[in-house]
DNA sequence: CCGGAACGTGAGAGCGCTCTCACCACGAGA
DNA sequence: TCTCGTGGTGAGAGCGCTCTCACGTTCCGG
């Protein structure tokens, strides 16, 4: 054991060196890492017991050099904190995104930008073409990193619905219509006098489950006033005020559509510190089906998210547009499921 | 415009071209990016002037087939969803990595195998020296991974003190230690039947969790019978058997630390049931200090550890050993804090 | 005034791979 | 028998970069 030598630098086997035992050319030992019809079987089969023999794998970034292509692609989240620390949203996406790339042979590269130089850095990473394609998670529509990249022909796919800017492939969960399953579900159990707690104004998401719980509203010829909604910011705290004006302005409603789990579960606290029960006195609906739905007192009902799917589908998208650059931006739009559980149990009282 | 050439290959301009037009060689380019010293200050602006002008960015599959570096570093996640989806632990750890990462301009490779095969697959993607280090974050003590990685000199650096296996550098907040404070933070609010349910009893954390609390009671020699240890798994369900076992077995306790909030989340709703109230009969220290702790009624008093600065360490400590392979290995183990809240106010009934 | 260090710069090889093109053998069709 | 595929294989160029080595200048001490 010659142990002196200075670190016997993990040598591993090159093209070369397999083509040699093999008795075969370069030529020929990269068509058959690459899966290429044209290698008979016996030199196939020769080729194939020299690569497990000098237990080959290809050098990734020499390959990558001629192909011009790096089978990776950047999963870029640009997300305030508090949203990517109080909801597994994220790690449920992002595990989504890796199932469906493995199966491709796909590296995922994370980006998780600080600030807006970080953000700047990033940009110019991604334009650089060190990746093969983008997959941006971000949830607020102002963000201007879609259009930088669809500027730099950088294959993109996002996340959500943008709200403005170029048209761009994205997955989305049908927000709108679970915001609608989540108020005719309350309606259909009695409720009349609904009430909203929104999610920010200006983030697609918040648009649209409003949108749904007007949508059901108006189907019912149910009361929609104004005063029902309140707007929250997807947080606890924002769902604690918001529920605090709605029992102070309309004490009459009977039941509350919060646009996130985090604020329906603030708007259980408050109703219960304000003496009301829920759900004989109020029925509370939250939505994303995030772990504290099951574990608030009362349970909580929710609308849930193929959030993995949203992942795969996004691959599958992101997948397409690398092949064929420049064709027609897609949208996957997933439909979502209404949870029922205690908080929204039995019947209204009359 | 001729629009119609078949995509203008947003052509990246190379080092040869920067060179042309700065009228130097490639080598000194290549200094000039890689910060050599050797070069002449007005050489120097001049490439960087031509840099500028061409927007050059170096390619990084031409740099690493050469340097034998990757510039990138593996973060492997092998962990139950169960875990990765109920708790923000992942995210604020990931988030701390990057930050980490992207000051010393490296990528972060996220790899999530999802079975027994994928995770073969990751070895061998990783041992073939795709990256320059891995990141390995998994806390079960049985994994296999750091011992298949460290017999193939890959740099490694574990989240948590290893149970067993070859001696590997590793970052791991002090469980004991934080069980510790949260256990004797009870005993000086007059508490002196303190329960605990405890974690899996082979994951480091769950066993030292329980080894802190039994110091403090030590410490202070107050009673430490078994029958105040239940045994959970970091989960609500696990908490919830649990505290059903201890109400059970000892209806006489006045507190219980829970090593997860998870389980203390649980721990309060079956206190509750069985009419007890918190802090006031019963009062509860959670681990973890997650959001759920400030969103429980009563909000949970919780020991905090610094998740994001355990992400920096790790990458202090695997840029360490990429860069001398081979040298002693490091660990390093950050305190915790408690945080106390309402499930442990004021003091015991005596 | 000369030898040689010190410094800045360029030439060129080569990292490991893919891919085009040329080549060879063989069999089919004329 | 000769041509013409046709399927299998090899030779060789070249992807964009780094890095060694050689070379030219300048500047110092002797």
């Amino acid at each position: 054991m010659a142990q002196l030598e200075p670190s016997p630098a993990k040598s591993i086997a090159t093209l070369d060196e397999v083509a040699r035992v093999a008795g075969v050319s370069r030529a020929t030992v990269s068509r058959v890492v690459n899966g290429s019809p044209k290698v008979s079987a016996d030199v196939r089969r020769t080729v194939e017991r020299a690569i497990d023999r000098l237990g080959y794998v290809p050098n990734r970034a020499a390959r990558s050099l001629v192909t011009r292509r790096s089978d990776s692609i950047a999963v870029v989240i640009t997300e305030p904190s508090s949203r990517l620390f109080s909801d597994p949203f994220f790690p449920r996406l992002v595990r989504g995104i890796s199932a469906a790339l493995s199966v491709r042979d796909l590296q995922l590269v994370l980006l998780m930008p600080d600030d807006a130089d970080d953000e700047q850095r990033t940009v110019r990473y991604l334009a650089a073409g060190h990746v093969d394609g983008v997959i941006l998670v971000s949830l607020h529509g102002d963000d201007p990193l879609p259009d930088q990249l669809a500027t730099r022909r950088v294959p993109l796919v996002v996340l959500g619905r943008p709200t403005h800017g170029v048209d761009v492939d994205y997955v989305d969960a049908d927000n709108r219509d679970g915001a609608r399953r989540a108020t005719r579900h309350l309606i259909e159990r009695g409720n009349r006098r609904i009430a909203t707690i929104t999610g920010p104004r200006d983030m697609v998401a918040g648009i649209d489950r409003l949108a749904g719980y007007r949508d059901a509203l108006a189907d019912a010829a149910v009361d929609a006033d104004e005063s029902l909604v309140a707007s929250g910011d997807f947080t606890h705290a924002g769902g604690e005020a918001a529920m605090e004006r709605l029992l102070r302005d309309r004490p009459d409603l009977d039941a509350v559509f919060c646009a996130s789990d985090l604020m329906a579960v603030a708007a259980l606290g408050v109703l219960q510190n304000a003496g009301r029960r829920v759900p004989d006195d109020v029925a509370v609906v939250g939505y994303d089906d995030s772990p504290i739905a099951t574990t608030s007192r009362p349970t909580l009902s929710s609308v849930r998210q193929p959030i993995e799917e949203m992942g795969r589908e996004m691959v599958h998208l992101l997948a397409g547009s690398i092949e064929q650059a420049g064709r027609v931006p897609r949208r996957i739009v997933l439909t979502t499921e209404l949870v029922a559980r205690a908080s929204s149990a039995g019947r209204a009282m009359p």
